[in-house]
DNA sequence: GGCCAGGCTCTTGGATACAATAAACATAAT
DNA sequence: ATTATGTTTATTGTATCCAAGAGCCTGGCC
């Protein structure tokens, strides 16, 4: 991996692609909760054989976004109440402690990059840019979990930060006003973040994952 | 899968028969931290094909008991005590929700489980089986996994668990005497489980790990 | 008309053959 | 002797083929 200044290069293979490819689908709801996805459908979309396409579902599959039921085949992992919970409970955790140790751990170009998706944020909220907005968002969020310098902690919000968009977008999608507690929070964050005090960080992080929660919560309808 | 009773009996494919195997050479450190793996090694030792050795090998990567180097190959995961003190960090935060989620949730079979793994343990204590009571105490922890009735919480812990397996193996291997500590706080956890008092059971919980957190650390010199 | 059986099809699971790449080694030139 | 480069080899990545299981549809039988 190259990292040219703030640029990272990075030579992806056919999986990996496939990967992010299907994983925007399936958050962005393209691909709807509980369809099926069938791995030669794929591999003829892009032109690839079915080697590549199974390594790309095993990659989602970890990440929460496919389910794959023994010689039956794969479909898109279901959205329900009670998924919401499980996922939220433990990410509440886990980003508690990536902010936290992104707090004690941050080295000076990186709370540059905060505030840069920070103004991203800020820019594309007063354009009423709701998917920048959400793309700033995730970015933000992925720089504090690089901040943070835990490969075993970033290994595990990956296993349900995926999800967790999925939630989020809906989220926004149906409230839009969610955007302003949201850059509300974010600015406290970086605040707390920038004079390393990791338990006010961690405390604004619970309330901003709560709050998300609960509305969220409100649109979720169980299946 | 079909649970009878107390057994489960599942009918496992290939690739989670090799992984298993896989994994408990890892965990018991047939094969060393850093060692190169080879697809066509396993293949050719078990007489099958690529195909499932690959799959097994992309569960133990996202059990963090494998790391592959695209183009280069697939290694052991090192051990390292930056490496345990990330995995121990979630660990704990992690646990602690999933016992007092289990506090909570059992059901009545579910606490005869508890008592029959805490005798094992404890027979195994007295007959000084190092292994025995690592086998006990490891299907103790996994019924309070699945006590906690959490898909989500239960997918993470396996993501760090099997990590945790090394380093507590070693532990117990180097200090025998860890048991003793260990049998008694398990006894706590599971009155605290029966009364359902799940912030007494996580805050033994919590203890236990830093203990054993401590102790493992004591023993893992940085690579 | 309803129900069971047999086969057909669709899809995944597994094996094998082939291509691509990176490391190791040997060789030759300076 | 040392270094740079070409060649070989070891190993993964990809494509394709065959086998096996699950669901469905049809047709015959009661």
């Amino acid at each position: 991996m190259l990292t040219t200044g703030q640029i990272t290069i990075e030579p992806k293979g056919m999986p990996k692609l496939l990967a992010e490819a299907l994983e925007s689908s399936v958050i962005f709801g393209e691909l709807p909760p509980g369809a099926r996805v069938i791995e030669e459908e794929i591999a003829a979309r892009y032109h690839v054989s079915r080697s590549p396409v199974r390594e790309a579902f095993r990659q989602l599959e970890t990440d929460g976004l496919l389910i794959r039921e023994d010689r039956k085949g794969v479909r898109v992992t279901g959205v329900s109440r009670r998924n919401l919970d499980e996922v939220y409970m433990c990410r509440i955790e886990l980003e508690s402690i990536a902010i936290r140790e992104a707090s004690i751990r941050w080295k000076p170009p990186a709370l540059d990059h905060f505030g840069r998706y920070l103004r991203e944020m800020e820019r594309a909220f007063k354009a009423n840019d709701l998917k920048a907005y959400f793309v700033a968002n995730v970015a933000f969020t992925e720089a504090t979990h690089r901040a943070a310098d835990n490969q075993t902690l970033r290994r595990l919000l990956n296993g349900i930060g995926k999800q967790a968009l999925r939630y989020r977008y809906l989220a926004y999608q149906a409230f839009p006003h969610l955007i302003g507690v949201s850059i509300e929070g974010n600015r406290d964050l970086v605040k707390h973040i920038a004079v390393r005090d990791g338990d006010q960080a961690a405390k604004v992080m619970r309330e901003l994952i709560e709050h998300s929660w609960r509305t969220v919560r409100s649109c979720v309808t169980d299946e």
